[in-house]
DNA sequence: AAAGTAATTAAACAGTGTTTAATAAAGCAA
DNA sequence: TTGCTTTATTAAACACTGTTTAATTACTTT
């Protein structure tokens, strides 16, 4: 059937398009201030179409989520090269930061906004998949390390929690501009800051 | 004048009611949903009376996140009997932890939402000063252990950030629900038990 | 060409934060 | 007490929001 099959073409371009401009707008003003309104004025549709094609605005945003995580796994892509699981790890932070700064808003989405993240747990039963990914990763390298001798004495599933949330920690109070507190000359680099003296304790370990 | 003084406190009879309905409602059902004629509603006038004593919704909740760092720089009380420096700084991650589990919507109103924070930071000048003086406690107590011969090798600003990261981390990747990643029979303990890691790690430093 | 199906829209609903002008209440001077 | 002024309060409107409905247009199949 190949007008079946046109019309999915035209019905999943139709989809992209929406896609593209909500990513758009997100970028441009955030998730909260882009309307759905918004969106069908950029594609030049009404409103109304775009609930043929998501089921709420919690999902539009939900596929945008997925787009990031597609992102961050890219760029981790060149971790496959460093062998040494304790360069991996913090390679795995650096990669991780570089993320989150250039890409803050998209960082917000993924990994601070509650919105998205209550779609998924609700619809699909199965918890978060694309974080959970990331996070098996982590967990993985940081087992390597123990398996290297590192991390003696430590429970690792809590170890990998902690690492995590440092780094987490580290962009999210940036992202939320929870920054000022440091001092003036140091808050354009305290992240990357920050991240250098957990290496000094990662190095220790 | 007898008079303006009773007015001024009649004036802020209802400043506080606003304050306390608005409370109420914010730990009930977040902050986001709950609006000006929810609270309007709860104190039995009209919706337009609030703009009379606040100057939008932000300032609102502004001031119940100052009402929150009251309450935490309360609980950090008890700190002061604490002479060595190390175990001041364990405690008062504990303390830290175990108010954002206890009054995670508070938590998260103080140091995840990006709202009130923008407010401050656009009207009064001085960069979030409840947040600064935390901060503050937090730096002079890394200090003292630096002193004592703790962190050598550490620059300290950044390392009193990622200790905060690091915390901060733990508790909000909790309160944001990006937990369903650990294994699901650690998850209601995974933020006490990252911290008991985190401990480990700084008892080494 | 007629019928049926899918895509698209206009309009409405119930809600939001905020501003406006009008009203009610209170205090003050004569 | 009267009139005047100031303050507190409200009703109504404005310009939005996400979402649903029924109606309309476009397209495919018979």
């Amino acid at each position: 059937m190949g007008i079946a099959d046109r019309k999915e073409r035209d019905k999943e371009e139709l989809r992209e398009k929406i896609l593209v401009a909500a990513k758009a707008l997100f970028l441009e003003k955030g998730v909260e201030k882009t309307s759905i309104r918004n969106i069908a004025d950029q594609i030049e549709y009404s409103p109304g179409i775009i609930y043929h094609y998501f089921r709420d605005k919690n999902e539009i945003f939900h596929a945008l989520h997925q787009g990031g995580f597609m992102q961050l796994m890219e760029k981790m892509q060149v971790l496959r090269s460093v062998r040494n699981p304790m360069e991996r790890l913090k390679a795995m932070g650096s990669i991780y930061i570089t993320f989150a700064i250039e890409n803050p808003d998209m960082y917000d989405l993924m990994f601070i906004k509650e919105a998205p993240i209550d779609h998924v747990y609700n619809s699909e039963h199965d918890c978060w998949k694309e974080g959970g990914g990331t996070f098996e990763n982590l967990r993985m390298t940081i087992k390597e390390c123990a398996d290297a001798g590192h991390f003696t004495g430590h429970d690792l599933e809590p170890l990998t929690y902690l690492i995590w949330s440092a780094v987490h920690g580290l962009v999210s109070l940036h992202i939320r501009k929870r920054c000022e507190v440091v001092l003036p000359e140091r808050q354009n680099t305290i992240v990357r800051e920050g991240l250098e003296e957990f290496f000094k304790i990662l190095d220790r370990l």
